[in-house]
RNA sequence: GGGUGUUUAGCUCAGUUGGUUUAGAGCGCUACCUUGACAGGGUAGAGGUCAUGGGUUCGAAUCCCUUAACACCCACCA
C-alpha cells in the first residue's frame, strides 16, 4: 500500500477517539484487577480549554493511559465544577446585556437562568478534552451541582455543624462589593499599589489643639469613632481621654490608647474606623467604640456620608480629600505604597465588613492532614518543595468562611424561625428542620411557613474538598462498592495554585469522611508562561487558542510540545515551536513505519548485520524501558517522553533502520521483518500514552486487530532477554562509523565512493561490529594492520587506531595539526590526571575503584601520546 | 516584614548520596548533502572560567557561608 510521506492527524484522531469511545475502552467498572484512579480538577463549567487545563489533562491521560496499558482497571472521573461566583457573575452580566437585572428576579428565575446558561456552555470544555483524547470515563461525567453530589455536601455540612465544626460568627470578612458576597481568606488577592498618604488635622472638642493622623482612607472619616495613640507616646501623652471632632460630622470621638499603635509610622497617631477595618474593629471592641457603618453593600455610601451620601468609594475618597482640603483639614499628601486586597473573581478591591457568616472550624481538621504530608508521608507532593508551603499555610490557618451572598450553589440548609440571633436550626430536609425547630422554639405551633431558610449559598471549594469522594458517592453511600474500589485515588494532578483552595482541603474531608488520604501522590504543574515568561492570560492575549493548536500540529503533537517544555515542578515557557518539534516527531515515527511497511519480504537468510542490529536495539530499548519507569516514578514525564524520543529517533529510526535496511529494491528477510515489526510495536505501546492517535493507526495499519487487540488496551512491555555484551559495544563501532564519515566530510568524499578501513587495532575494538561498520560507512573492507598505511587519513577510537587511506587527498599538514591539537588535548588530561594521583593525600583518602579508574585513565593517555607522537614523527 | 525556590551552552533544562564529566540533552546556530522512509530529513561542527566572593575537602556544578538578580507563597501596619 502507498503510505503518504505526511502524517495527517486530522483524520485519524476523530476516526480513533470515535473507534475508542465505541468501544468502550475508557469505561470502568470494579472488577478482580488492581484500580487507578484519577479524578479530574472539575474546570469552571462555564470555561473553555486554556493551556493550563490542556497541560495538566495530558499529564493525566498520559498517567491514566500507561496504567491501562500496565493491566491496572484505570478509571479517570472527569467533570465540572458550578463555580459558584464566577458562573453567577457570567449570568448576571449575560442578563444585563438582555436588560435584566438580578435584583428584579427571584431565586427561582434566576437559578432557572444559570441551568439553562450551564446546559448551554457547560460541556464546551469537556467536548474539548476529547479533541486532545484523554481518555475519561464520559459514562461518569459528574457536576459539582448534581443531586448526589450536592445532597452530599448538605449531608456534610449538617454533620459538621451538629459535631461543632460549622458555626455562624458576627465577624469581619472580606466583602467583595462587585459580585455582592463575602470571600474566605484565600480568594483574596493582595496588590501592591500606590496610593496616597492623607495628613489630616483633627480639633480637639474644646478648641485648645489639633492633632494630625495619617490615613489612606479620608473617606472613612465618616465612620470614624475614635483617635488612637500609642499609650507611651509623649507627644500624645496629654492627650489620651480628651475628645477631638471628627471634621465633617463634628462627632466627638475620644482620643483612646492602644499598644497596637506604631508611634513610627505616619504621626503615630491612628483614626479608629471599627465597622471598616480588621485592625480597628478589634480595637473598638476592646475600648467598646461604636460602630459607623457607613458603606451599603455596593460600596456606595449611605447616609452616614452626609454630603457624599450615594457616591462610590473611590469617588468619595477624592471629594472628602477636597472637602478637607478646602476647610483646611488637609495637612499634606504622601505618595505611599500599599497592599490593597482584591477579589480573586472580579478583581474589585475588597471591603472589610462586619456581617453573620457560616464558618468551618479548621483546627481540628487540619491535624490528620498535616501528619499525612509531613510525617507519615502516606500522601506526596511533586515537587517537594510544596510540602513547606503547605505546612505553613496549615499552621497558619484561620477559619473558613464558606457562606457566599449568591444563588449558585447550594443554599446553606439553615432554617431560621425567629427574630433573636440564634433562633434558627440546621437539617437536611425541611421536614427535620420543622421539628428541630419546634423542639428548639418549644413552640409545637411553629409551621413550615413560619421558616425561612437562609438565603446564602455555600463556597464553591465547599463543594469540590468532597470530589474524591462524591464522584463515587461515598457520601451518602459510604459502604457502597465503587467507592471502596476506587478510594482512595492515586495520583491527582493539579496547578499549584490551588494547593489551599482545593488539595489541601480535599485532604481535610478524605480523613474526615472516608478516615483515609482522598489520593496517593500529588504532581503539582508548572504555571504556562508564554515565551518573554509572561503569565498566559486572556487581557494579555497571549495565551494560543487550544483548539487552533491541535488543528494546526495534530492533538499528539501538542501534547509531545506541552510535555517537552513542562520540565518537572517548573513554570513551563510555551513556545509554539515545541507543537511544531511534537508534530516533526510524530512525522519522523510515520516515516519510520513507511519505510518498514515497503519492504518487500522474502524467504532468504538473514544477515549477520540485521541480526546485530535487533540484537543490539532489544538491549538499548531494555534500557530505555527502565529509565522511563524511574523518570515515572519521580513524576519526571518531560524525561521519560525525552528518553523515548532519543529511543526512536536515534536508536531505532537513525541506527536499527539503517543497519536492517535492504539495499534499494532487494527484499528483507522474514526474520528481519518480523523482528522489527515487533520492536516498532513494543516502540508504539511505550509512545502510545504520550501520542495516542498516530500509535493507534500505525497499529492498526500493521494488522487488522480485533477489538481487544487495539493499542490502548495492549501490553506494557518487559525487558528482553538480551546480549548486553553487543549493547554496550556498540557505542564504540558507532564512533568508527562517525570517525570514517567525519574523513568523508573533510575530504568531500561522496556516500557513494567506498573507502577502505585499515585498523591498527587492541582487545577493545569492537571486532563483531565490523559488518555493521561496512554497511554503514559505506566501507569496502576492514583490513588490520601494524602500522599507519601511507598517506592516510587518521582517527582514534579507545585506543585502537584507524586509517583511511587517501593517497594524493592528504594534506599532511592540516592532518599533523590535526594530531597536534589531540596531543595537545591528551597531554592536557594527563596533566590533571597525573595531579591527582600524585597527591599523596588523594591516593591515600580516594576510594580503590577512583584509584583504579584514575591510573586507567593515565595508562590509556600515555599510550596515546605515544602513538600520537609516532604518528607525528612519521608525518613531519 | 517572614518564608520557599531558582541562577549550568544563544533558548529551555538534566546533572540522582561530592570522585567513570578540563560538564550533558533537546531546540536553535554554522558548514556540507536534490543520499529511493522522512528537507517536518541526513552528516559533521562550533558553543559553557556551572550567578558572585569566600570556606570545607586529597577532590566541589554538587556541601557550608557572603553578595546579587529573579520567581513564587504567606502576613490586618494606618
Amino acid at each position: 500500500m502507498e503510505l503518504p510521506s505526511k502524517y495527517a492527524p486530522q483524520q485519524a484522531e476523530s476516526k480513533w477517539y470515535q473507534y475508542w469511545m465505541e468501544n468502550g475502552y475508557f469505561r470502568s467498572t470494579p472488577d478482580h484487577r488492581t484500580p487507578y484512579t484519577i479524578v479530574i480538577p472539575p474546570p469552571n463549567v462555564t470555561g473553555v480549554l486554556h493551556m493550563g487545563h490542556m497541560l495538566n489533562n495530558t499529564i493525566q491521560d498520559v498517567l491514566i493511559r500507561k496504567a491501562r496499558l500496565q493491566g491496572f482497571n484505570a478509571c479517570w472521573v472527569p467533570g465540572t465544577d458550578h463555580a459558584s461566583i464566577a458562573t453567577e457573575a457570567k449570568v448576571v452580566a449575560q442578563l444585563k446585556e438582555q436588560g435584566i437585572e438580578k435584583s428584579d428576579l427571584s431565586r427561582e428565575e434566576f437559578l432557572s437562568h444559570a441551568w439553562a446558561w450551564k446546559e448551554k456552555y457547560g460541556g464546551v470544555i469537556l467536548e474539548q478534552l476529547k479533541k486532545l483524547g484523554c481518555s475519561c470515563d464520559w459514562d461518569r461525567t459528574a457536576f459539582t451541582m448534581d443531586p448526589l453530589l450536592s445532597d452530599s455536601v448538605i449531608k456534610v455540612f449538617v454533620d459538621l455543624y451538629n459535631k461543632g465544626l460549622i458555626y455562624r460568627g458576627y465577624r469581619m470578612v472580606h466583602w467583595d462589593p462587585e459580585a455582592l458576597t463575602t470571600l474566605s481568606d484565600e480568594e483574596v488577592i493582595y496588590e501592591e499599589r500606590s496610593g496616597l498618604l492623607y495628613f489630616v488635622s483633627y480639633p480637639l472638642a474644646d478648641g485648645s489643639d489639633r492633632i494630625t493622623v495619617a490615613t489612606t482612607r479620608p473617606e472613612t472619616i465618616l465612620g470614624d469613632t475614635a483617635l488612637c495613640v500609642h499609650p507611651e507616646d509623649p507627644r500624645y501623652a496629654h492627650l489620651i481621654g480628651q475628645e477631638v471632632l471628627v471634621p465633617i460630622t463634628n462627632r466627638k470621638v475620644p482620643v483612646i490608647a492602644d499598644e497596637y499603635v506604631d508611634p513610627e509610622f505616619g504621626t503615630g497617631c491612628l483614626k479608629i474606623t471599627p465597622a471598616h477595618d480588621p485592625n480597628d474593629y478589634l480595637i473598638g471592641q476592646k475600648h467598646g467604640l461604636e460602630l459607623i457603618d457607613i458603606f451599603h453593600p455596593n460600596a456606595t455610601l449611605n447616609s452616614y456620608g452626609g454630603p457624599f451620601e450615594g457616591m462610590d468609594r473611590f469617588e468619595a475618597r477624592k471629594a472628602v480629600a477636597k472637602w478637607l482640603e478646602e476647610h483646611g483639614f488637609l495637612v499634606k499628601k504622601e505618595n505611599h505604597q500599599n497592599k490593597v486586597g482584591t477579589s480573586e473573581r472580579t478583581k474589585a478591591v475588597i471591603e472589610p465588613r462586619l456581617s453573620d457568616q457560616w464558618f468551618l472550624r479548621m483546627d481540628t481538621l487540619v491535624k490528620p492532614a498535616l501528619e499525612a504530608v509531613m510525617d507519615t508521608q502516606e500522601i506526596k507532593l511533586f515537587p517537594k518543595k510544596f510540602e513547606n508551603t503547605y505546612k505553613h499555610w496549615l499552621e497558619g490557618i484561620r477559619d473558613w468562611n464558606i457562606s457566599r451572598q449568591l444563588w449558585w450553589g447550594q443554599q446553606i440548609p439553615a432554617y431560621y424561625y425567629g427574630d433573636a440571633k440564634t433562633d434558627y436550626v440546621v437539617a437536611e430536609s425541611l421536614e427535620t428542620a420543622l421539628a428541630l425547630a419546634r423542639e428548639k422554639s418549644g413552640n409545637a405551633q411553629l409551621d413550615a411557613s413560619d421558616l425561612r431558610r437562609d438565603e446564602d449559598a455555600l463556597d464553591t471549594w465547599f463543594s469540590s474538598w468532597l470530589w474524591p469522594i462524591s464522584v463515587f458517592n461515598g457520601i451518602l453511600d459510604p459502604e457502597n462498592p465503587e467507592i471502596k474500589y476506587y478510594y482512595p485515588t492515586n495520583d491527582l494532578v493539579t496547578g499549584p495554585d490551588i494547593l489551599f483552595f482545593w488539595v489541601a482541603r480535599m485532604i481535610f474531608a478524605g480523613y474526615e469522611y472516608m478516615g483515609e488520604k482522598p489520593f496517593t501522590n500529588v504532581y503539582l504543574t508548572g504555571l504556562v508562561r508564554d515565551a518573554q515568561r509572561r503569565k498566559m492570560s486572556k487581557s494579555l492575549g497571549n495565551s494560543p487558542d487550544a483548539l487552533k493548536l491541535i488543528e494546526d500540529y495534530g492533538a499528539d503533537g501538542v501534547r509531545v510540545g506541552l510535555l517537552l517544555s513542562a520540565s518537572a515542578g517548573n513554570d513551563l515557557l510555551f513556545d509554539e515551536a515545541l507543537c511544531a518539534q511534537g508534530q516533526h516527531f510524530a512525522n519522523k515515527i510515520w516515516n519510520g513505519f513507511r519505510l518498514v511497511q515497503s519492504w518487500e519480504v522474502a524467504e532468504i537468510p538473514q544477515p549477520e548485520t540485521a541480526q546485530l542490529g535487533i540484537e543490539w536495539y532489544r538491549g538499548a530499548f531494555n534500557q530505555t524501558l527502565a529509565v522511563i519507569e524511574d523518570h515515572f516514578e519521580k513524576y519526571r514525564i518531560s524525561d521519560a517522553l525525552m528518553a523515548l524520543y532519543k529511543l526512536v529517533w536515534d536508536d531505532y529510526s537513525a541506527w536499527l533502520l539503517e543497519i536492517i535496511k535492504p539495499a534499494y529494491g532487494a527484499p528483507i528477510d522474514k526474520t528481519t521483518y518480523e523482528s522489527v515489526i515487533g520492536l516498532l510495536e513494543q516502540n508504539l505501546v511505550l509512545l502510545h500514552p504520550f501520542m495516542p492517535f498516530l500509535t493507534e493507526e500505525i497499529w492498526q495499519y500493521i494488522q487488522p486487530r480485533s477489538k481487544d487487540q487495539a493499542l490502548i488496551v495492549g501490553q506494557w512491555p518487559k525487558p528482553y532477554a538480551t546480549d548486553m555484551e553487543l549493547t554496550n559495544t556498540f557505542g564504540l563501532a558507532a564512533e568508527v562509523i562517525a570517525g570514517v564519515r567525519n574523513i568523508r566530510q573533510e575530504h568531500g568524499i561522496p556516500q557513494k565512493e567506498l573507502l577502505s578501513l585499515c585498523v591498527l587495532a587492541d582487545d577493545q575494538f569492537p571486532k563483531s561490529w565490523v559488518p555493521v561498520i561496512t554497511k554503514l560507512a559505506h566501507v569496502e573492507e576492514v583490513t588490520w594492520v601494524e602500522a599507519a598505511p601511507e598517506g592516510s587519513a587518521s582517527f582514534r577510537v579507545m585506543s585502537s587506531e584507524c586509517f583511511v587511506p587517501l593517497l594524493g587527498q592528504i594534506d599532511p599538514v592540516e592532518e599533523l595539526k590535526k594530531l597536534n591539537d589531540e596531543l595537545a588535548y591528551t597531554q592536557g588530561f594527563l596533566v590533571s590526571v597525573e595531579k591527582k594521583l600524585s597527591n599523596e593525600r588523594f591516593v591515600q583518602n580516594a576510594p580503590e575503584s577512583v584509584l583504579a579508574l584514575e591510573r586507567k585513565k593515565q595508562s590509556d593517555a600515555l599510550e596515546k601520546i605515544e602513538m600520537l607522537s609516532q604518528r607525528i614523527a612519521q608525518l613531519s
